[in-house]
RNA sequence: GGGGGUGUGGCGAAGUUGGUUAUCGCACCGGCCUGUCAAGCCGGGGAUCGCGGGUUCAAGUCCCGUCACUCCCGCCA
């Protein structure tokens, strides 16, 4: 037949997941592609697929010399019409871990509407194939049914925020992919200008000055599937480019844009996962976050909290957990239930955990009785063991794990020893997701190389009013308006109500050493919006493509974006980043450097 | 920038203290088979074991280097 008409005679009047026995005796017309084929002698099977799903097409022996001729070409993937007539299997031979295992479709006739090469891996339920192998044939890996699965839920994630949001007034407004270099943050991707030579677009860490200034336009809320951009190395949750659901509104304080996005959150939920969430989310402080669970993003899905153990590690023995206390460090303290059996090496494994994290090592002591202490460091606290295991709430049985060190250093890297925990003691519940805020976040953070304030958050983060006052003179207790939205220990969203008046955000400009003049050069352009008559305004980013993979419980982002990047930032289907040509270059007045020759 | 892991036909894996012709499943080719659904059975082709060097009578295996991928620390306002 010829190609120009086949799609008029042999356009698929159904797809391969909809029939049904009420659909028997009918003609019908499938287009698709070989899952499998299995000839039976006589008799030959072909699973036909497409993205709805999967009919057993059969072709029996009474069929015409060419159908049969056909069949027996079909190899996996090929893609063809078929027109056949649906009838229900017989009995026995019903498929019932089949949506269309009831009915089958006798073929009349196949058309091949391309073939397909040996195919580099199977298209299966998921791909087996090595990562690098799944990106480079990208489209195969996409046609699994793990593939089409998740991209069909990021289909349907996107649309239930933007259904919320629409319905509550948002607009969505789209802003420039080419923008203007801003310091601080992550390193900007650059585009070189032709036209203005020597000069650079960057791409968008995120819309977050556009939407500000949309803001001040009037548009009081705000919404964008927005594309980011950041040049640092990739991981199992981050991409140089990934997907943000960013919004702004106007007139609002933090706890408008918390309920905005626990509903947003809610109507995902439901309609894409059929989960229903129930709000508002538990908050909590960033000091709480820390001194509790070592992180600034907590898995609350298992308690195991981290405890103070200044006040024994004062009056102890130990010179080490001393010697902390007295550099103004902090002695944490994790009691792990019925772990006293652990052998040396699963402790040294933890240790290995808290060191990465930049602890100097991880302390034990089992909990042998109601009084008695064991192993490790207990000699330095048996005379006050009774008391440490009452304040602890231990019992026998019990490991507890100490780390000594800067305050942040001992939570974190104990927090770290937790998390491990959590996954080694099986404390993990999928399908649990536990939400929580994260609010109260210090505004500023001293850099002891270069012994200045950096900006913990972003910029244009208002500080809480109690701080005003004082901002300048004690940066390092200041705490804004910010707020971090998690779930089961991935950071899910991150945003702040934002500065409005040019004063105070050139004030804090000025705490990170910022000077008007740089701040003017940089973000003038917002800055002299905000002259302008500025509304109060904040917002929120939640990442799609995390939140993606919570709600389909993968371990990488890459396993939610059709066409994502490998870990160096390449994409092996289309072998970017590239060379370009001389001309290109010399048509953006760029010249390469040699860089050193790897031998 | 640093640390860990992996690399063996098209794909996924096995390969012992170094020892004959590198094994298995899937895929591929040929044959058989009228109710399969990861179909089955019989037969066949296909690998310089990531790359380079070294040790050795002998290297997939040991050593050094290197590349690629991956996980983690740093980095990611």
């Amino acid at each position: 037949m010829i190609d120009s008409i086949i799609m008029e005679t042999m356009k698929r009047t159904h797809t391969c997941g909809e029939l049904t026995a009420a659909l028997k005796d009918r003609e019908i017309t499938l287009n698709g592609w070989v899952h499998r084929h299995r000839a039976q002698g006589g008799i030959t099977f072909i699973n036909l697929r497409d993205r709805y799903g999967i009919t057993q097409i059969v072709v029996e022996s009474d069929s015409s010399k060419e159908l049969l001729e056909t069949a027996d070409k079909l190899k996996f993937e090929y893609c063809i019409a078929v027109k056949g007539i649906v009838r229900e299997r017989p009995e026995g031979m019903k498929n019932t871990g089949m949506k269309t295992g009831d009915i089958e479709v006798k073929a009349l006739e196949i058309q091949i509407l391309s073939t397909c090469e040996i195919l580099p891996f199977m298209v299966e339920e998921e791909s087996q194939a090595k990562e690098d192998l799944r990106l480079k044939y990208r489209y195969l890996d996409l046609r699994s049914f793990g593939m089409q699965k998740r991209i069909k839920l990021r289909h349907e994630v996107t649309f239930a925020a933007r259904e919320y949001l629409i319905n509550k007034g948002f607009y969505e407004i789209e802003t420039p992919t080419l923008i203007r270099s801003t310091p601080e943050g992550a390193r900007d991707f650059l585009v070189p200008s032709r036209v203005l030579s020597g000069r650079f677009y960057a791409l968008p860490q995120s819309p977050q000055l556009y939407k500000q200034i949309l803001m001040v336009s009037g548009f009081d809320k705000y919404f964008q599937i927005a594309r980011c951009y950041r040049d640092e190395d990739a991981r199992g949750d981050r991409q140089p480019e990934f997907t943000q659901i960013d919004l702004e509104m106007s007139f609002v304080s933090r706890d408008d844009v918390l309920a905005v996005t626990e509903g947003m959150m809610q109507n995902i939920f439901k309609k894409a996962s059929g989960i229903d969430l129930s709000i508002p989310f538990k908050r909590l402080s960033y000091d709480d976050a820390m001194n509790t669970y070592g992180s600034d993003k907590p898995d609350l899905r298992f308690e195991l909290p981290l405890q103070d153990f200044a006040s024994f590690a004062s009056k102890g023995d130990f010179q080490v957990f001393k010697t902390v206390l007295e550099n103004k460090g902090a002695v944490k303290v994790l009691v792990v239930p019925g772990c006293s059996e652990y052998s040396r090496k699963q402790i040294t494994d933890l240790e290995d955990v808290a060191k990465t994290y930049g602890a100097k090592g991880l302390a034990w002591m089992k909990i042998t009785g109601d009084s008695g202490v064991e192993g490790g460091i207990a000699r330095f606290f048996e005379s006050s063991a009774k008391d440490i295991i009452t304040a602890l709430g231990a019992k026998q049985g019990d490991l507890l794990l100490f780390v000594a060190d800067k305050p942040k250093t001992a939570c974190t890297a104990l927090g770290a020893v937790r998390s491990r925990l959590g996954t080694d003691l099986g404390l993990l519940k999928a399908d649990d997701f536990q939400f929580c805020w994260i609010i109260d976040f210090p505004l500023f953070e001293y850099n002891e190389e270069e012994s200045h304030w950096d900006p913990a958050h972003h910029l244009f983060s208002m500080p809480q009013e109690q701080f005003l006052e004082t901002l300048e003179k004690d940066p390092g207790v200041v705490k804004g308006d910010l707020y971090d939205l998690v779930c089961n220990g991935v950071e899910l969203a991150s945003g702040s109500i934002r500065i409005h008046d040019p004063k105070l955000q050139e004030r804090v400009f000025s705490v990170v050493g910022f000077s008007m003049e740089e701040a003017q050069k940089k973000f003038g352009f917002l800055l002299e919006s905000f002259k302008y008559g500025p509304p109060p305004h904040g917002g929120i980013a939640p990442g799609l493509d995390r939140l993606i993979t919570l709600l389909c419980n993968q371990g990488s982002i890459r396993e939610v974006i059709a066409f994502p990047k490998n870990t160096v930032g390449a994409s092996p289907m289309d072998d970017s980043p590239s060379p370009v040509d001389t001309q290109q270059l010399k048509d953006l007045s760029l010249q390469l450097i040699e860089t050193e020759k790897k031998e």
